[in-house]
DNA sequence: GACAAACTATACCGATCGGTATAGTATATG
DNA sequence: CATATACTATACCGATCGGTATAGTTTGTC
């Protein structure tokens, strides 16, 4: 592993334990075994190595939620492999995707914020291509497009959320649960 | 206005607006007018005083949501009065409220996030006692207590940040929606 | 071997951090 | 008047912050 793998990996470790903020340029290049120069070297600064690291994990995210929103008529199947896209997400990258949860509430002028908020917008934007698409099917849900993608999004992070504090499991039973109050409500 | 008053009001407007890492308590005392030694005369340290801020106004919300989640049988009322008790509270409070959703997701060991995780305990208790009785009436809600109060405040939480982003208006059109898609899901 | 570019470390910068030692001024009580 | 308690300010503490000036070392190219 090359020094700037090297840093990023430490860096995503302590951004995603501690917030960005709590970490300091200095712990980073130590963790890391290397000097702050070699650091700067590589990303000409704190938030630029922090941007690196958000966009990196923000974009593979982006890619899995869009190969699972791919709509093919199927409106159940399709929410399925989106709320597995999340969930496998979260697992596989659980302390960055609290990071990331945090951000999306950061203030509106922190750099934190603006970085995330426009990959926020992307996923959103999935959501709501792939409602819109299914809205061909069921004419009922015209014009829902937006509350449709904004109650998925919800219920799938309070979920991860209590996953992220040791409250639950997300597994496949926990993925049709959801799939199917977020389709039928509570009365079923 | 006593001295007191005056840094819990400019603090909190710091806070809120710019996270607490990111407001140093110099800056809270010179936008109080006074000096570091009195304000550590009354809230002891930087983390004390924001206790104290955050304490007082989750307690608020405690209580208004507790009012708002009696339930008296008429289940879509008391959901009802509960998305309207949080959305009041989101929008009295609104920079506020988003730093408190930020700080759901802070890193578990950081303070920020012990503060506020016992009060958010308290509100998923609230929400928790109020699907147990609404069980009564409706048989088939039994053991999906915390289903639904995961999902609910997650749909409500959703829709606040959109509020808080300037996307959508917090009105008694939105209540009703969010009740209904709560209750019916997607397909009605 | 000459030279440039990439990479790394020591040692430092000014600024700011949370917190406090000291001293003073009010105000109330005896 | 004396004394204690509550409150406030000046001036300072050591530590750490993000960032850099300088210099040295490697590496590939001609």
């Amino acid at each position: 592993m090359d020094n700037r793998t090297k840093i990023l990996s430490c860096a995503l470790q302590l951004f995603s334990t501690r917030g960005y903020e709590a970490v300091g340029v200095r712990e980073i290049a130590e963790s890391a075994g290397l000097s702050k120069p070699t650091l700067y070297h590589y990303f000409g600064s704190k938030q630029g190595l922090f941007e690196d690291i958000v966009k990196n994990l923000l974009l593979k995210l982006h890619k899995d939620l869009r190969n699972a929103a791919i709509y093919d008529n199927d409106l159940p199947l399709t929410l399925t492999k989106i709320v597995i896209a999340f969930f496998n997400f979260a697992q596989e990258n659980n302390s960055f995707y609290r990071m990331h949860l945090s951000m999306l509430f950061s203030p509106p002028e922190s750099d934190s914020f603006k970085v995330v908020s426009k990959f926020q917008e992307m996923l959103f934007e999935v959501l709501i291509e792939m409602f819109t698409k299914a809205a061909d099917n069921y004419g009922n849900m015209k014009g829902r497009h937006l509350a449709f993608a904004t109650t998925l999004q919800g219920m799938i992070n309070a979920y991860i959320r209590l996953y992220l504090n040791g409250s639950l499991e997300l597994d496949d039973e926990l993925v049709h649960k959801v799939v199917h109050q977020f389709q039928h409500g509570i009365y079923t």
